[in-house]
Parts: C-alpha cells; sequence; structure tokens
DNA sequence: CAGCATCCTCCAGGATACTG
DNA sequence: CAGTATCCTGGAGGATGCTG
C-alpha cells in the first residue's frame, strides 16, 4: 500500500517549503560556488557578482542555520572567515543539478512557449 | 574537455531562474494537484485550498505561458474551464518529485541543525 | 463558474553609512 | 576584511466586490 502519487496536498507542501528555501534569489548561486571547496566572505562576493553585502550575509546565515553550510572564524587581523559546505550542503546539489539539467535541456521549449503566448495576447 | 563543473556563474543563474520560476508560493501545488488529469478552476481552488482566488488565476496564467498547462475553455452556461498538463508539465514533475525525495529524506536533519543553530544563538 | 479590477500589507532585497 | 544598522522600494500575495 505504497502512496499512490505525491499529490496529497501536505506532501505538496512540504515540497513548497524547500522550493522556496532554496528558490530564492541567492541561495543555490551561493551553494554552487561552494561546491568546490571553501571560499572567503568577498572572494564569493566577487565570484557572484551583483549580489549586496547585506544578501550575501543573510544568505549565508540561512544556510549555516540549516546546516549546509559551516563558517569558520580565523580571528587574525584582518580578521577572515571561511565558509564550506556540509555533507549535507553537497548532498543538496544532487537534485538541484537533477533539476538544473531539465531547465537547460527545456529552456528553449519554455522561450518558445512564451513567445507564442505572448504573440497570441498580443493580437486581440 | 567535458564542463569541470555547473560552478560557472551563467549556468548557477540559469538554475537560479528556474528555481525561483517554480519556487514560488503555488506553482508546484498546482502542478501536483493536475498531475492525476485535468481539473476545473474551483476543483484545484477546494483541493488546494487556501489560495486566493487571484493567485490561482495567475499562477495558471503563468503555466499556460511557458506551457506547462493547457487552458480549455466550454462556452457553456454556467462556463466551464479545464486545466491540464502538457508533456512538458509532467516532465516537469520528474525532477521536482526528486529534490521532494531529498527533501523528505532531510527535513529531520534540517530541523535539527536549526534547532542547534537557534539553540546557540540563545544562549548568549 | 470563472474570472477581472482594486486596494492594501508585508517583506525580499538593494543602497548607503558606519565599525571591530 | 567581514560584517552590522538603517532606510527605502518593488512586487508577491491576500481581501473584497463586481461581471459575462
Amino acid at each position: 500500500m505504497k502512496p499512490r502519487h505525491v499529490h496529497r496536498s501536505e506532501d505538496c507542501r512540504a515540497i513548497s517549503d524547500i522550493l522556496q528555501r532554496v528558490g530564492d534569489k541567492w541561495t543555490v548561486l551561493v551553494v554552487g560556488m561552494l561546491s568546490d571547496g571553501p571560499m572567503r566572505f568577498n572572494e564569493l562576493r566577487k565570484a557572484i557578482g551583483g549580489i549586496s553585502q547585506k544578501m550575501l550575509t543573510t544568505t549565508l546565515r540561512g544556510l549555516e542555520r540549516d546546516g549546509f553550510v559551516t563558517r569558520t572564524l580565523y580571528p587574525t587581523i584582518p580578521p577572515r572567515v571561511d565558509y564550506e559546505l556540509t555533507e549535507l550542503g553537497h548532498q543538496l546539489q544532487e537534485p538541484v543539478n537533477a533539476l538544473a539539467d531539465w531547465a537547460r535541456k527545456n529552456t528553449l521549449r519554455i522561450n518558445q512557449a512564451r513567445a507564442r503566448y505572448d504573440a497570441a495576447a498580443a493580437e486581440d
């Protein structure tokens, strides 16, 4: 008696939750950048490009809170802080990359659908 | 010479885009509900529960525009409108479900990490 | 029934300035 | 260098009322 599908409302809400967690503007960018190894704050900032310092801090704190990233402070002068993916953080990348692959493969179809829809909407 | 990883900024932005597209509050709920077959507007509304009529409309229009859903109007009185997943819409579910599975498996670890983080933050 | 129009609230996220 | 503190804006999303 396996559950028929994933369509029960509660299940879908759990899905929605994680997608929203990971679907904000910067989270996957940050995680992606960290997948090769630890990085420092401003190193991340430069590598990502376009992220405000406030949002980088916020995003990193969130990732740290959820156990995706560790923060290591070296109390030198000037201070140095390394961010590194945890095991959980690395695992997260697999399903995210699966979605990314799908996205890459279907970007064209989606854009075509959009163009068609917009053209149809414009002609009346 | 395969691309080393998916960490190029542009790639990650594409990922981020699709995740934001699908990571809004209602999209996956609607898609999930439609995966068994076509549904009418208010049928969806009731099944999902908690969604405002405005957001259901908005979400469905977005899904239609991107080619994930078709809208069929039966000009009866009163009118009847069926929404149905396209092939593309069905395909989308696979990677989304993969992420959902991951989320289900790791919800406990995440919640534990959060509890730990919050406890540590509270004690000073 | 399946919506559009309108108004309102809240917060993600940016800009800027300051600090240990 | 790696942040915190403030202020501000746009847009996601809800509530309500009206209509073909």
